[in-house]
DNA sequence: CTGAAAGCGCTTACAG
DNA sequence: CTGAAAGCGCTTACAG
């Protein structure tokens, strides 16, 4: 089946010209004619020659490749669809550069920096999913005095020359969103997203809504505050130790939409009406925020842009340019959950 | 930063051995004593190295590397969250077989096949989000042609020895949940989900269906056969159709989870009641499945295990051993959409 | 059980 | 603009 594998020297040989011309004139070398480049492209294609990607990255000591960590709390646990539309948009961005993507679904027990790094298997890394700062401490520093250049989606840890990271603006939108809730009559808050300096999205979320409540001098109980991560079991759980909690409440914050659709079903079972006894809002506009009933009102990230600057971060480190971190703009989308 | 890079040489020298006795060891070859290759691996360890997979896959014309493509209609369209989780049950069988995963996000028009092939990326390639057969074949005939090893999700495919698929038993499951349907009492029937012999998943789902229908000589009306392809929107304009159309209504076989979650939206958004008025099914199980109001009544694919089946056959066709394509077993999860 | 040597298929100074 | 040559870091016959 397998015919002999096509090297740059059966090219060469077709072409009568050096196998070293050949590997110039299809890296589009200037230093070639442009008659000799043409030539040789064209026969390459009629043999159906691509460079071995192994004898051109051993050789020029470098992988054209981008890693891509998903990092997961547990082995088999669901993972956010959010984070398949960013792969999605890597993975595009990757291609579009001419990376490869490599993909890991990793636990953060297992020690994959010197793994990356030594292998060579990546010039760099992207990291998504790290929720836990403290947890991952440590491989973060290793990683940075390793020089491999890495880029973080959510986690404002940075360090100049070898890191970046891109986030969204959490804290802005969350005040945004809280305020909305308020202007519709709301008056009697909860909060529902896990918090701590371990997990800045959430947290800056938490300090938006805070924020607003405040401006409006609405008070907060810290019990109207429950931690949960992005899972609907979590938001479900949540809204029952609300309730159980006893006391008005009108309007609940979510930190993710999976929370804030299994807060929904909560609500549901206990005869509540969202939004009309309840109103619910969370974070991320997932395709199916469109689709629960009442609609969801919640806060878009824009994955489409978050895969590509990520991309693009990396690429710059790679290259040893200067990369600021971004914070990219959100839209809230007004649907129905809130009331109006 | 980046120290110069440690090479099996520098472990030779430190361990008073050849640089070939070096390799041997670390690649745990018998033929190294067992002191001898104890005593490598630790200054290996010590030192930090990793053996550099360019090179190692260069001269061993390997790639110890297995691509995974997700093949989508358009760019940026949404994708079924339940391919991530098929994604990541391969990512970490792959890595369980100590194999990298290259992900790449294709549209059918582009011409991947000699890509990979050529360029030594990897070993084996497999396909998920084929649904389209037709559009594929070309494609599909000449990766069989060229001798790369390639399973596909879903689609009955294969060319011995070098080919295999995983799929779900899909008709028998959809007879069995229009059976449930039918047994409750439900009598005026509509299926959503495109068919035609290029989309085979949803196909044989149909033909379940039907068949269900005529064993319980529960005639069916081809008007109540609406084409739709796996998202809440399709679900949702399919249903309209169908309500236009007129006519008793009392049970919906959706193909799939997301176009069942479209199609409750709009049965309540013209005030019908679900289960009461209208029973909803759907297919796949996805987490969200559980956190819909009512809950989903669908089929449950087992992600992991597929996952892990695709892997493994993928590993097997590439290693030149016999494999037989599998059916995977499905589970029906009964919940409240069904009306029991 | 170990070593010396060849060679995987490229890229890239160096020389012309 | 082109060619001859070295060498990236391994694996693996071959010889002992």
């Amino acid at each position: 089946m397998k015919s002999t594998k096509t090297t740059s020297l059966d090219i060469a040989a077709r072409a009568g010209v050096s196998q070293s011309t050949v590997s110039r004139a299809l890296r589009d070398s200037p230093q070639v004619s442009a008659a000799t480049r043409r030539q040789i492209q064209r026969i390459a294609k009629e043999m159906g020659y691509t460079v071995d990607r192994n004898a051109s990255r051993l050789r020029a000591q470098t992988t054209s490749t981008l890693a891509l960590l998903l990092c997961e709390d547990e082995p088999e646990s669901h993972i956010n669809p959010f984070f398949l539309s960013i792969l999605s948009s890597v993975a595009h961005a990757a291609a579009g550069h001419g990376y490869d993507l490599l993909v890991t679904f990793q636990q953060l027990s297992e020690n994959w920096v010197q793994d990356f790094q030594d292998a060579h298997r990546a010039d760099g890394i992207m990291l998504l999913g790290i929720r836990d700062r403290e947890s991952y401490d440590a491989q973060l520093i290793a990683l940075a005095a390793s020089g491999t250049p890495f880029v973080i989606w959510g986690l404002d840890y940075h360090v100049p020359g070898v890191s970046s990271y891109v986030t969204c603006q959490n804290e802005q939108s969350a005040r945004e969103i809280t305020t909305h809730l308020i202007r519709l009559g709301h008056r009697h808050f909860a909060f529902v997203g896990r918090t701590s300096a371990a997990n800045p999205e959430f947290t800056h979320r938490y300090h938006g809504y805070l924020d607003a409540l405040a401006s409006h001098a609405i008070a907060t109980d810290p019990g109207r505050h429950i931690a949960a991560n992005s899972a609907e079991a979590e938001g479900y759980d949540a809204v029952e130790a609300l309730l159980a909690g006893g006391g008005p409440l009108d309007a609940i914050v979510c930190a993710s939409d999976l929370i804030a659709i299994g807060a929904m079903a909560a609500l549901r079972d206990r005869g509540l009406d969202v939004p009309g006894d309840v109103a619910v809002v969370g974070y991320d506009d997932l395709p199916i925020a469109q689709y629960t009933r009442p609609a969801l009102t919640t806060v878009r990230q824009d994955t489409e842009l978050a895969g590509r600057k990520l991309v693009e971060h990396l690429i710059r480190l790679i290259a040893g340019q200067v990369v600021l971190p971004d914070e990219l703009p959100v839209s809230l989308m007004i649907r129905q959950s809130c009331g109006a």
